[in-house]
DNA sequence: TTGACATATATAGATGATCGATATATTATA
DNA sequence: TATAATATATCGATCATCTATATATGTCAA
């Protein structure tokens, strides 16, 4: 199912801090990661990325550096800073506040699933 | 705690929805009473609520109607409509989906609890 | 009674996040 | 050798929300 775009706002950058905080990865492979791991509910888009991670490397929240596996193109890895997990659990923490608020003003009759 | 307004995009309709499933209100009030419902993490602003109501009234997702509660100022009241409903349960079905995934991503060495 | 504040609705313009379109280059496959 | 997948990048459009501003009424305290 294609999620509303305007819903996934605002969570892409825990997103993308979250599969930082458990490895290095590149871009596309960020892109791919997401959808596996939310069963392609997210489909994040290279437009969208590329310059996500180019702003939060600008604020220091992750940094970057090249990696030549010979015969393939070299590919541009991101590490999460102390910065960035620093936000990333400030992030989730919103998350956590922003989508019990969320269930409990819907708790008007219809029972919500939790995940 | 203030929520960062973008995790908001996208579910303002269907929490505007859910409210005027129980009854019908107007602006003002729904302002309030999701405020209350969401323990102020939801503070709704008249400059997102009333253009909101306006475009979901040309949608025909809701009506209006004037009720003259004298000695008070006149209030218009909405109602949701059946395509209203009908979109709410769309709405929220996408929710269920929507943070499921995030909760299924954010599983990744720390609990997030649910609500 | 006057001023301040809450109630109530409304609109214009700014901001910010995401997307679609487009571009480039390499690698794998048919 | 052409096509698709991999990989990164940027621009402009779109859309939701906010801030600021405006108007008008009701209430309460000085």
């Amino acid at each position: 199912m294609a999620i509303d775009k305007s819903l996934l706002s605002g969570s892409t950058t825990m997103l993308v801090l979250k599969l930082l905080d458990g490895q290095d990865m590149y871009g596309y492979q960020m892109i791919e990661e997401l959808a596996k791991r939310s069963d392609h509910t997210f489909e994040l888009k290279a437009g969208t990325l590329y310059p996500l991670l180019h702003s939060l490397e600008a604020k220091e929240l992750i940094s970057s550096y090249e990696k030549d596996e010979d015969t393939q193109r070299p590919r541009r890895y991101y590490q999460i800073s102390r910065k960035g997990r620093k936000l990333l659990a400030e992030k989730q923490a919103e998350w956590i506040t922003y989508s019990g608020a969320v269930n409990r003003v819907m708790q008007g009759g219809v029972s919500i699933a939790d995940a």
